[in-house]
DNA sequence: ACGGGCAGAGTAAGCGCTTACCGTTATCGA
DNA sequence: TCGATAACGGTAAGCGCTTACTCTGCCCGT
């Protein structure tokens, strides 16, 4: 009952191609890997055998050796509030969070690196077992907004690279994020100067995220310097999430508070909620109310009026961050602590301004 | 130069703990994995080091001596039909494959596994070469629609567990889908014989998609049975995302050709290219022309009219593609060849109902 | 009081690969 | 023709972990 029809049942191993190419295993894995090339003859018996036998090297065993495992851990956060419908699924997906993992793979692929993703949620009581794990599994990590705490970042920074995105800078890390600042700035200044609103709102994102300080500071000082009062706080205080934005102006009407005539929101999710329950009651945007958003998920263009916001380089910084770890998985040493990518506004119907840009797919058509 | 401060700048090892623990490696290993436990004072001493040391157990090292590398390999296509502009990036982001790794990625946590990702293009030369360093790397293989060749399923599956996502089953992998044919017949019953509409043509996806030959099936087997002829064929060819599906109505308008009834959409990302360009060209949906989509992804909601479409359990379907690559990998033998999941039409405006739904963020409110 | 039994902990043998090191053979110059 | 030289290709030593096997010392029964 060993081997029930003659063929060994093992897993395939690099003594297998060796025996049946007639070579030694160092030759295979000089073949495979294309080092001092061996000569063109036993070069082809090889790559014959490990043709026939279907051979496919095993990735633990060369990283094990190789000391590089040619993998980069990915954590994100995941957005479900909800606990009890986890199931429900098809909510808003998370766009923003995927859109910088296809940049950070784009960036992986062209160094033969692939990419382990783990997520974390709200409820994670330890996220740290998690990304221990990815840890272990890769060269290095690359964690997202608000996956783990500032402490917890400088720990594993110390054991392994770690690039983090819109997250506080550690003496071990590097950070990578887009302009927040410049580009909220911006947006506040197109709002207050351009159409000259004379009240403004910041619905707020989590209150903890660095990319939300930095959006809030800015929004603020613009707002002072015009000379008007910025209308935060409590009230004002959002979850990145659609469900968020929505909950915040249901408040404000239900209390029957007045509304700004413009309100800037910490990112598109949020101005999706706020559009949508704006709309529902019967306010227009942008006649009554104004609404931007911050990021440029695709969706944003699919909304009416479309969405005016703040563009950031989403893939682009998922390519950096890429980048940045290999430089540091490679040993290149440890760059700047910090890479700061570029935002540009983009104007579309829902600030006030009379402009109806065609849908992406629109324009690469014949 | 070696030593700048003392410390060994070498890698951690089990050795460092075990050293520092005053035990041997058999003991921090034992410890590590809550083997026969150890005695409890041992436990905290090989606990202390490794907190002290900030150990993180090397994944190869581990993988390769468990023959386990608690790795699932996640392939997918990626929709990117432009080469040019591969970086002007935040195009329709995607969406339909993203929601379904969040399934596959909500099964492997409950087994500790992680998930490597990889995307193939359409320009990919040889996907196979990616795919094999993806299953080097890992324990099995999740593949999604399109990513590779018949062929090359089989060569790969007969070295590693294998589970296509809608692909064509093979001897030896397992294919997870949802129930095609009866959505797509609900779909167009309803479209026919609910609203009684006179013609309607089927707008298709990718020809070699298996979901796709399975929808146009589907859609001409009832429309067969009510009796009246179905619009397909060249003209009606799209490709899965919206630019094919607005190209398909330009074409037909430019020639002046007529349109039908009702447009069934081979994929929701269809239905908003048609959707969009209909509008585009003054002729309203449902009034004069109804459209409906298939899977149900998250922008659906949003459009206007809010789409009619099928819904597949997209979240649920990549939680069940790992569940059979788990029983492959554990050994439990291979399970049943194909496992398909059911799925329900979703009624809203774009059909000609009256329906007007929230969207999902809404009933989540308190 | 002595030997059997057992629990806790250590030793060492791999897991499948890469590669430094070295032996072998062919090649070339004198 | 013979030794020097290079080019191939084989041998074996790890990479960092798990675990079978073994050893030590202790507790217990008789």
């Amino acid at each position: 009952m060993e081997t029930p029809d003659g063929g060994p049942p093992r897993t395939l191993t690099i003594y297998d191609v060796a025996r049946r190419a007639g070579v030694s295993i160092a030759s295979v894995s000089r073949v495979l890997n294309g080092r001092n090339s061996p000569r063109p003859e036993t070069r082809e018996r090889v790559l014959a055998a490990v043709r026939e036998l279907g051979f496919v090297p095993d990735g633990a065993a060369r990283a094990l050796s190789n000391r590089l495992k040619e993998v980069v851990g990915v954590v994100f956060r995941r957005t479900s509030d909800m606990p009890d419908d986890a199931f429900s699924d098809e909510e808003e997906s998370l766009l923003f969070a995927d859109v910088i993992n296809r940049g950070i793979e784009a960036g992986a692929r062209t160094r033969g690196f692939d990419l382990l993703m783990s997520t974390v949620d709200v409820f994670d009581h330890s996220p740290h077992a998690r990304i221990t794990s990815i840890a272990g599994k890769s060269d290095g990590l690359i964690l997202h907004d608000q996956v783990l705490s500032p402490v917890g970042i400088v720990r594993v920074a110390q054991r392994t690279p770690v690039v983090t995105l819109a997250g506080t800078p550690t003496p071990s890390s590097v950070n990578v994020r887009s302009d927040n600042a410049a580009g909220m700035r911006e947006l506040t200044k197109h709002l207050l100067v351009d159409h000259g609103y004379p009240t403004v709102a910041y619905l707020a994102g989590h209150v903890d995220s660095p990319d939300n300080v930095a959006r809030a500071e800015a929004f603020e000082v613009v707002v002072g310097e015009i000379g008007i009062e910025a209308w935060t706080g409590e009230l004002w205080r959002g979850n990145y999430m659609a469900a968020g934005g929505a909950k915040v102006i249901r408040d404000i009407l239900h209390r029957n508070l007045p509304l700004p005539r413009a309100i800037v929101c910490a990112n598109d999710q949020t101005a999706i909620g706020v559009m949508y329950t704006l709309a529902k009651h019967g306010i227009r945007v942008p006649q009554d109310v104004a609404v931007t958003g911050f990021d440029d998920i695709p969706v944003a263009r699919h909304l009416h009026p479309q969405l005016t916001t703040c563009r950031q380089p989403i893939q682009k910084l998922g390519a950096t961050a890429f980048d940045v770890l290999y430089s540091m998985i490679s040993g290149e040493g440890k760059p700047d602590t910090e890479v700061v990518l570029p935002t540009s506004l983009v104007i579309r119907g829902s600030c006030g301004c009379q402009v109806e840009s065609a849908p992406p797919w629109e324009a690469s058509l014949g």
